[in-house]
DNA sequence: TTGACAAACTGAACACCGTTCAGTAAATTT
DNA sequence: AAATTTACTGAACGGTGTTCAGTTTGTCAA
């Protein structure tokens, strides 16, 4: 039975080697230098072992992805703390803005990347996701209830919410703010969402 | 001075050729397929050829990328028959929401993939986002001249409104809406788009 | 202890990719 | 008609993801 233990954790920890190698990989050199080639040689196994533990390159950057949740999870889950919805929103709002910019490597992997995606489609559900959007939810209901955010469907308010950072976020990485004057978009940006917030608020 | 002319027509129609050749090709199997040997097979040259015609492949894209904002921008212009600046607004983010579901793959031309953007860099400004955006600037800008929105920088106001359909936009076609049923996710992002041009407008 | 079998791994093959370029054919110029 | 220029070819180069026949190592049963 100790073999078979032995055998077991040696598995599970080659394949976590692989995934920080690749991990490593991405957020040095970028998606297109993390390749199955790459990842190979920096573990020092041959291309054909990857995958003895992955089903493909979908299947690696599906657990990346995951591990970049975790690390948005653990940034954002402070705002907890925070007892007034209306500042826990902005609160959240401007802490997943300044994650999104600090980090455009794993906020690609978590939201704009497709390829985690086409492998999760085997399986089940999206357990990632639904943390960080209850996170957000959880505080707009409350808004709701307390009579600071005018009653509508939450998913409606949240989607709404969580949409308006996206889009902040990920016109930034991709580089589709070129219309303004580089050095005042920035400040731009995290102004554009707390006016938001504000204005959420005033419309009781 | 015909043969001249004649030569530089040709290079002009063969020039055309190519892109639209590639943009069948983006449009019918995707970017993954739209590679240099499958336009070069389409167009019956030689992949060496279009490299007499094209800087490299993003050049190809961008040029892609212009012609999809041209779609988008007939598509949008339509909006400036409507007088009041609210309603234009709410139009205009309905009809950008619409366009971007119904032409997912123009969409991601046009806002997510890098590679237009990298040989953009190579050029002078982004005429294409500007005028997009000047259409949604100049509809923010009367609305707040008209008392209908409260005053700010419109920019912010402008970047917020542009985000906020962008990221409904994005986050639905690199389905990221998987925490929500499926089949209520695309009125939601309908509703959620216009929910927040109602309240703007309350925000006076 | 030994042979049989299973597991783990290798690294080249396959079909694909973007880009370059030596060689060739056709068009143009002198 | 010969020289030169232009347009094009298609293989080479260095890269990609994935597969698999062959090899080595580890485990198990007799």
């Amino acid at each position: 039975m100790g073999i078979t233990e032995r055998k077991e954790r040696e598995k599970q920890e080659l394949k976590q080697h692989i995934l920080d190698a690749a991990m490593a990989l991405f957020m040095e050199q970028g998606y297109e230098k993390t390749s199955i080639r790459n990842i190979a040689e920096r573990i020092e196994y041959s291309p054909g072992t990857i995958y003895l533990y992955f089903k493909d390159k979908a299947d690696i950057f599906l657990e990346l992805h995951t591990m970049a949740f975790e690390v948005l999870f653990k940034h954002l889950a402070v705002t907890k703390e925070i007892k007034d919805p209306m500042e826990r929103l902005r609160s959240l709002s401007q802490m997943y803005l300044k994650f999104a910019i600090d980090n455009p490597d794993l906020y690609d992997l978590m939201f704009i990347l497709r390829e985690p995606m086409e492998a999760l489609d085997h399986h089940c559900g999206w357990e990632e996701g639904f943390k960080n959007y209850d996170l957000l939810r959880d505080t707009v209901l409350e808004a709701m209830e307390k009579g600071m955010i005018k009653k509508e469907d939450p998913d409606v308010i949240s989607l709404a919410a969580w949409s308006l950072v996206h889009g902040l976020a990920s016109l930034w990485i991709r580089k589709r703010f070129k219309m303004l004057p580089e050095e005042a978009v920035k400040p731009l940006v995290f102004k554009a969402a707390d006016e938001i917030c504000s204005r959420l608020k005033e419309g009781i």
